[in-house]
RNA sequence: GCCCAUAUAGCUCAGUCGGUAGAGCACUUCCUUGGUAAGGAAGAGGUCACCGGUUCAAAUCCGGUUAUGGGCUCCA
């Protein structure tokens, strides 16, 4: 006799055990159709599932994030059912849900391409047709491992082994297509009806790159038609945004088969690069860095004693001359340590820190580039602070609070933080592992922003926090940093003299806020579209002529704005208004200046937005101040 | 590095069944001096990524290399 307590508070009395299926129906008979699954007393089941006793309940609908999951879900399973039907070699191994759809990851040497998709997609929307009533049922172990065996599945018998004793093996059926699964899912196929299969990829067994590949196919799934179409137009939309796109229409930079990733930067592109420099430059200063420049080709010697030889050694670009090896820096922190260790420091020294635009050079898999998020030679807005250990967790929330400064500066307010604690390989004592990580912990709190813990993801020489940004496709990227070291400053000898007159290694802090310099403006120009600030724009102005009339008019304003340190250009050429107007808000110039007979009479511009948003027309002086109120930093020289 | 795909003019892209290459924009010259998103005409521009194979004949078919794109693994 279940009394079920509804997310309300209102109870529903039965005088005999009922089903999900039967409460969504008592509720009404729109629920009873949309009901995908339910919550009984905070577990996910299938509307299947059997209510013997008291419980609180809620039902999920397609409306709900985990109705969307259940659907992306079964779409896995629904078309893992169409593949298995259509290449019955291939293997199931795992389907999960994933954001904005799914994937299933087959063993099948052969391997797919996207040409399969049509015929998949076809097969599956002749399964949803027939509206296939998904069942579960549970087995016991030995029974788990029989079925699956007998259907030639290996990886799930591998599946099952992983299994805790303690929890049930359940399956799903619909018609001939099995498969071992926690669930839920959905009652039945026909509940399934927005769907697309977007791409082929490999993917190892288990995430591991000793295992065999398997072939994954990805796919997304939503609740409706509209919500497909919505999610592919906004896919195409994010596309516009793509940096390596913008920066060929903008003129930015490129890259070319002789050095695959590295960029080759334009002046458009170069300027944004300085401006940012600078902008950096201005905020260490007033915190306290010194700014540094080291060696790029660095003697093996310091590599080896510094462990990235032995660590790193096939990821670095050598070089030889005169019977010594070098390498290519691909970090600063080596050097920097050698800028400390010139004279003798004591405790009176400390915190230092020591900053470096860090040029670096990393022999990336060339399977990882990716313009300029994932590059091998890139430029770090790198620092090292030499600190007692007293000493970090003020310098941590220094740093978090620079950091979160200048990341408004640059429109940026969604950070994702984490923290990454010790990994098994390790050196340095738990001891001084704790303190870091829990000064870590502090400095984070003090923020006062969510953040989440990776543990066992630090460096092998101490833990840190990240820093990521999201791109216009939604993928992640870790800018900034801030890690504790214990190593390096040993294993280089760095030291200072303490207050007792002791001879103590100092602790390092590496740290960076952009991250590097290549990534952070490829993020820039994708979360902008293009349209970077008018602080950040390559070019500020265009002074646009109607006629030849006016060309001396404007190369006078051009060199007026120019001693104010405004970027601005003239467009002279012989061309009509709408069709230079046109080219300089496609390359995304904040302000049109418009000069004509009207304006040159009465020493005005009239302005322009590339929003096409009309300013009306201003003076010269009061468009200069105009401007500068848009200048969060403006001292490029 | 691994899996799948792609590579044609400066850019964006066509190119059927294997028969020596095409458009739009950009560029050059000329005409046009026009007030807020493309004025007109003419011209020039390509060893079809690279190397090899099949063929009487390869942009096209096959193999390899390189780069790029989407993932996987990695990311000091």
């Amino acid at each position: 006799m279940p009394a079920i307590t509804l997310p309300d508070g209102s109870v529903r009395e039965f005088d005999q055990p009922v089903r999900v299926a039967d409460v969504a129906a008592a509720i009404g008979p729109g629920l009873a159709k949309a009901a995908l699954g339910g919550i009984a007393n905070g577990k996910q089941v299938d509307i299947s599932y059997l209510i013997d006793d008291d419980i609180e309940l809620s039902i999920i609908t397609a409306k709900d994030q985990k109705g969307l999951e259940i659907i992306r879900h079964s779409t896995a399973h629904l078309m893992a059912q169409a593949v298995k039907q259509l290449y019955p070699d291939a293997q199931v191994t795992i389907g999960p849900v994933v954001e904005n759809g799914f994937y299933y990851d087959f063993a099948y040497p052969p391997g797919f391409s996207e040409d399969d998709f049509g015929k998949i997609e076809q097969r599956m929307s002749e399964l949803v047709k027939q509206d296939i009533p998904v069942e579960r049922f549970v087995l016991n172990r030995e029974q788990a491992k029989d079925l699956v065996t007998q259907r030639g599945e290996s990886y799930k018998v591998e599946l099952i082994d992983d299994i805790p004793e303690d929890e049930e093996i359940s399956f799903y059926r619909q018609d001939d297509f099995t498969d071992l699964c926690r669930g839920t899912h959905v009652p039945s196929t026909g509940h399934l009806k927005a769907f697309k299969l977007m791409k082929v990829a490999g993917a190892y067994w288990r995430g591991d790159a000793d295992n065999e590949m398997l072939q994954r196919i990805y796919g997304t799934a939503w609740a409706s038609k509209k919500d497909l179409d919505a999610y592919l137009f906004q896919l195409e939309e994010a596309e516009k945004r793509d940096h390596r796109k913008l920066g060929k229409a903008m003129d930015l930079f490129h890259f070319q088969e002789q050095a695959p990733g590295m960029v080759f930067w334009h002046e458009k592109g170069w300027t944004i690069n300085r401006v940012i420099r600078n902008y950096i430059r201005a905020r260490l200063e007033k915190t306290g860095y010194k700014e540094i420049n080291t060696p790029q080709l660095v003697d093996r010697s310091l590599w080896e004693q510094s462990g990235h030889w032995d660590k790193f050694g096939d990821d670095m670009f050598t070089s030889s001359s005169e019977n010594r090896d070098y390498a290519i820096k691909p970090m600063n922190c080596p050097c920097h340590v050698q800028v400390f260790n010139q004279g003798l420091k004591s405790y009176r020294d400390l915190p230092l820190r020591l900053a470096e635009f860090g040029s670096c050079h990393r022999n990336e898999p060339s399977g990882t580039l990716h313009g300029l998020m994932r590059v091998r030679g890139f430029v770090q807005d790198d620092a090292h602070i030499f600190c007692t250990e007293d000493q970090i967790q003020d310098e941590v929330s220094d740093f978090n609070d620079l950091l979160y400064s200048i990341y408004k500066d640059f429109g940026f307010e969604n950070i994702e933080l984490a923290l990454s604690t010790r990994p098994e390989k390790r050196v340095g004592g738990d001891q001084a592992w704790d303190q870091a990580e829990s000064a870590l912990e502090a400095a984070l709190n003090k923020t006062g922003h969510p953040w989440t813990l990776n543990p066992g993801e630090g460096a092998f020489y101490g833990p840190k926090i990240e820093y990521s940004l999201r791109d216009s496709l939604g993928r992640v990227w870790q800018c900034g940093t801030m890690q504790v070291d214990f190593q390096l400053p040993d294993r280089l000898e760095a030291s200072y003299i303490a207050e007792d007159g002791s001879k103590q290694i100092p602790v390092m802090l590496h740290r960076a806020i952009l991250g590097s310099m290549e990534r952070f403006i490829g993020i820039l120009i994708e979360h902008y579209a293009g349209k970077l600030p008018t602080w950040l724009a390559p070019t500020q102005a265009v002074l646009l002529t109607i006629t030849g009339k006016h060309d001396e008019y404007a190369q006078k304003l051009e060199k007026i704005l120019k001693n104010q340190h405004i970027r601005a250009e003239s467009d002279l050429r012989n061309e009509k208004i709408g069709f230079k107007i046109r080219e300089h808000t496609l390359a995304r110039v904040p302000y049109l200046l418009v000069i004509g007979d009207k304006e040159m009479e009465n020493n005005t511009v009239s302005v322009r937005t590339r929003d096409g948003e009309d300013k009306g027309v201003f003076a010269i002086d009061t468009l200069i101040t105009e401007l500068k109120k848009e200048m969060i930093f403006s001292n490029v020289i």
